[in-house]
DNA sequence: AATACGCTTGAACAGTTGCTCAAATGACGA
DNA sequence: TCGTCATTTGAGCAACTGTTCAAGCGTATT
């Protein structure tokens, strides 16, 4: 695996990228909170859940799917921290977590309407 | 594929959130876009390129990877035009392909540091 | 207690992903 | 033209992903 070896600049390059690069755990998270994102079933739910909670059901009903692929995905983004649920009787009310998710989804809505 | 049958108001948010909703195209992009930056490996060519334009095998270097793994990686950034390459001799460089790709990861780096 | 409903869970399966390895390409220098 | 170097490409493969299906759990209504 070695540097290419024409110029001696291009050691300069690699240890000024390696001392710019965000830590392994900081690149790691975030390309984490991208792979939930990057499956469209679970972005839309994302973003319906951006307007207002929702229960399983309704989530399932706007995306005309089976509730038991919702529920596998819920269960992902409540593993990515990235959904958070409140139970009523026999229903469980999805909304995102936090202010954080939030305005990253906001700026993505953002960046499609370009 | 039944609304929760328990109130009438679910269907009044099933109604809302789907007009809500941006258009199938619109998501389906998105969600690539996410996708492709999901894999920690391309996150961080993302990352680097983001800082200045690098060969591939600068590139591998900094990721002390494989120049064979860097070259097929760059392949899936290069379809989904999240990276442009120029050659120069034997060597290719490459470098983010416009700014809004630039803003996303800059956005990015910004969420990381909160 | 019995039934119905909303939701969760586990197994299973097809499809996809990211790497390695070996071979190929194309540009340069001897 | 021959060899070398930077990069690309294709086959192959283990690991992972997203769905369906069937079964289970917990809460409410009767």
């Amino acid at each position: 695996m070695p540097v290419c070896k024409t110029t001696v600049i291009n050691q300069e390059n690699v240890k000024r990228i390696l001392d710019f690069l965000p830590s392994p755990p900081k690149v790691e998270g975030l390309s984490e909170t991208f792979k939930t994102l990057s499956d469209p079933t679970r972005l839309r739910i994302v973003l319906a859940l951006s307007k207002q909670e929702l229960c399983v059901c309704d989530i399932a009903a706007v995306l005309n799917m089976s509730v038991s692929a919702i529920s596998h995905q819920l269960r992902l983004l409540k593993n990515s921290r990235i959904v958070k649920f409140r139970k009523q009787g026999k229903m469980v009310f999805y909304e995102l977590d936090d202010q954080h998710i939030n305005r990253l989804i906001q700026d993505s809505l953002e960046h499609l309407n370009e």
